[in-house]
DNA sequence: GCGAATATTTAACTTCTTCAAGTATTGATT
DNA sequence: AATCAATACTTGAAGAAGTTAAATATTCGC
């Protein structure tokens, strides 16, 4: 995380004091002997934990509204995040647009801005950041000073510890440090992340993945990719590569695939490849995704079969992380689910044949992703810096 | 882990002597800073650590012998194991034989013992393990009250924590409370695991696995496992399910697996699979794996391109694991590299086709396993519960 | 109003760790 | 040979973080 400005005070950074932020703020108003518990503490280490962070504004005591047992007892006065303590902006970066939006410390989304992104420049890009940065500070209606952090993520290879983009496909980008120039240009305190890891960090903190000790997201569009959560942790892959689901090989005699593997799930079942077979199977070379999705709703068999294929070949993916990692649960999303009917079933029915025993166990949530999701994901991160040492 | 007896003393729970003591026995000799260092403590705190250890003879200081920066400075005295202050029984349970080893606490086998297992009911394997059991001890030319431990490991669904064997499909076990019933017979504290799991965990602590963050380690043979360790701890499986890269699918149009999948890669390249499809290439319908093995040496080139399909099949499964969790390293072993040669280089090729980018920089070892490397992974499980809390 | 049950706080104490200063041991320099 | 600089290790005081045990707070059921 890079600061913009020297000092940036915020929650103690005491193991104790950290686990009680971040159980509050993912798993909702506690009480603090349910906090204890939870967390293996003493009641009274939570007290002396939770003061500090209920004087600083971060949390405060919900009044006792439901009895918590059967019987009698003093009632419980919870433990919940003040989400309107601080805000947080976070940015997505595609390749021809910005998408920008402010949370609260709850994550929700308070309010969205866009850019048109025309120049891949890193200068180009810094200028753009600023100004979709000065769109939301000034549509913001609340304290300004609230907003000290911003996150910002990307797709390609980034190391969060650094900021630094290591590599960026479609901004041609090598070695860039975006943390650092963006924290110069905003004053404000910045973390960068990979877009499907930042997105995997939102829900494991904010959404399905609640509490699970492992979890999977998995998007689904131009590139099929992967976040994993592990033993409680996003895994990053020790050579910067991980959650690749896309490069799977499902399909022996399967086509080429751009990365020089054969019969990976992306040479079948991204949006690329699903528009390529249906321009062969429909014989018009200039159709587009939107009209493949068309007649295969209208019924068009061919078409459908192209989409049957896809959706089998990201079950077999799916089933290949639950069979490695065994996650507690699996999210499966991103833009190529706007055709969400046409994949769900045939992503469930290869899922169940391929999952191996109990690893079918698995809950598999399947549902398209607003877009906005993407930038929520960075501000994510963001707020994880805060509460995170 | 279960006790025998009422107390059983070991080195202290303090969370800075745990770290010291790891380090030290994993990453072999070390002066005190370099551990301070490495560990992100001071040099005070391991001081204070190693007293006590270096107190109960887990650990002694080395003569200062090698110089170790360039110019002047006291020399350091390195920690080190003493490998005979404690002595751990591991035994490996298959279907036809128990194999057992005496390894001390850097995990080398000092000794090593088999029995032959005919009979599959609980009663008749706690027995075998007693007699195996007293065979090692018997034989031990040491104090046997150093040997106050004994690992199990056995395929299937194990929950370390309790030592339950949930279900074990060659003993057709369900719900054994076997880490109980053998710390009982023998008065030994007890660990169970599984068995791939157990392996990889003695690779992560004694062998090429020492140091990275993250690991895998892919074992060949009648069936084809993978124990993965993410984020420096060994991967469970919400479900009891990790690591089962035999049941990958990779080739949609191969054959049905016993599973219930389609192409799966146990399916190819498993050692039974192996067999059938050479039994069907050259007609003869009683041909064992060895003379299968010896054909395809021979020349035989029908055979030879069922090995090197199941080569291929392991390399996508192999690439699979890198493209996920992106391993610092993989090791592939097991059984079915005695016919080694036959595998690896095509192992390798589909490795490096189907890896994603950097995930094709993943060193990958090839080797045969002895034997005794399963019952030594159950001795290493009983190491770690002395160490860890 | 009283007692049982549960939640939270307080205060004394324990444990672990760091900090700062000192000791130990060596090679290089004079 | 004496001294200095460099590095390794130790010591003791001080501080941080957590625990236990007892006190306090608040409710329900009688």
């Amino acid at each position: 995380m890079f600061r913009g400005s020297d000092t940036l005070a915020g929650p103690p950074a005491a193991p104790a004091a950290t686990a009680v932020f971040t159980a509050v703020l993912t798993e909702g108003p506690v009480s603090r002997v349910a906090l204890a518990r939870r967390l293996g503490l003493s009641s009274a280490a939570v007290t002396k934990a939770a003061r500090p962070l209920i004087d600083l504004g971060y949390l405060h005591e919900l009044a006792a509204t439901e009895r918590t047992g059967p019987g009698a007892g003093r009632p419980a006065s919870p433990l919940a995040v003040r989400a309107d303590r601080e805000f947080f902006i976070g940015v997505k970066i595609t390749a021809d647009e910005l998408i920008g939006v402010v949370c609260d410390l709850r994550a929700q989304v308070r309010s969205t801005a866009r850019r048109p992104l025309t120049d891949p420049d890193v200068e180009a890009v810094l200028i753009e950041v600023g100004r979709l940065t000065d769109d939301l500070l000034g549509a913001f209606p609340g304290d300004r000073a609230r907003i000290r952090r911003l996150g910002l993520s990307l797709s390609g290879d980034i190391d969060r510890t650094t900021g630094l983009v290591r590599y960026s496909p479609f901004l041609h980008w090598r070695d860039v440090p975006l943390g650092r120039l963006v924290a110069q240009r905003t004053g404000l305190a910045v973390t960068v992340e990979n877009d499907v890891k930042a997105l995997t960090a939102a829900e494991h903190w904010f959404g399905e993945g609640v509490g699970a000790e492992s979890f999977a997201l998995v998007t689904v569009g131009t590139g099929i990719g992967c976040g994993l959560v592990v033993n409680g942790r996003l895994v990053s892959g020790s050579y910067g590569v991980a959650g690749e689901i896309g490069h799977l090989a499902v399909d022996a005699t399967g086509p080429d695939c751009h990365c020089g593997g054969r019969g990976c799930v992306e040479s079948i079942a991204g949006t690329d490849a699903i528009v390529a077979q249906a321009r062969v199977r429909t014989g018009r070379p200039d159709l587009t995704i939107d009209e493949a999705v068309a007649l295969a709703r209208g019924g068009h068999e061919q078409v459908r079969a192209v989409f049957t294929r896809a959706g089998s070949a990201i079950g077999c993916g799916i089933a290949a992380v639950a069979n490695l990692v065994g996650p507690t649960r699996i999210v499966v999303s991103g833009e190529g689910l706007a055709a969400y009917d046409l994949f769900d079933s045939h992503i469930r029915t290869s899922f169940e044949r391929q999952a191996f025993g109990a690893a079918a166990r698995c809950p598999l949530s399947i549902r398209p992703l607003p877009f906005e999701e993407w930038a929520r994901g960075a501000a994510a991160v963001s707020i994880q810096s805060l509460v995170l040492p």
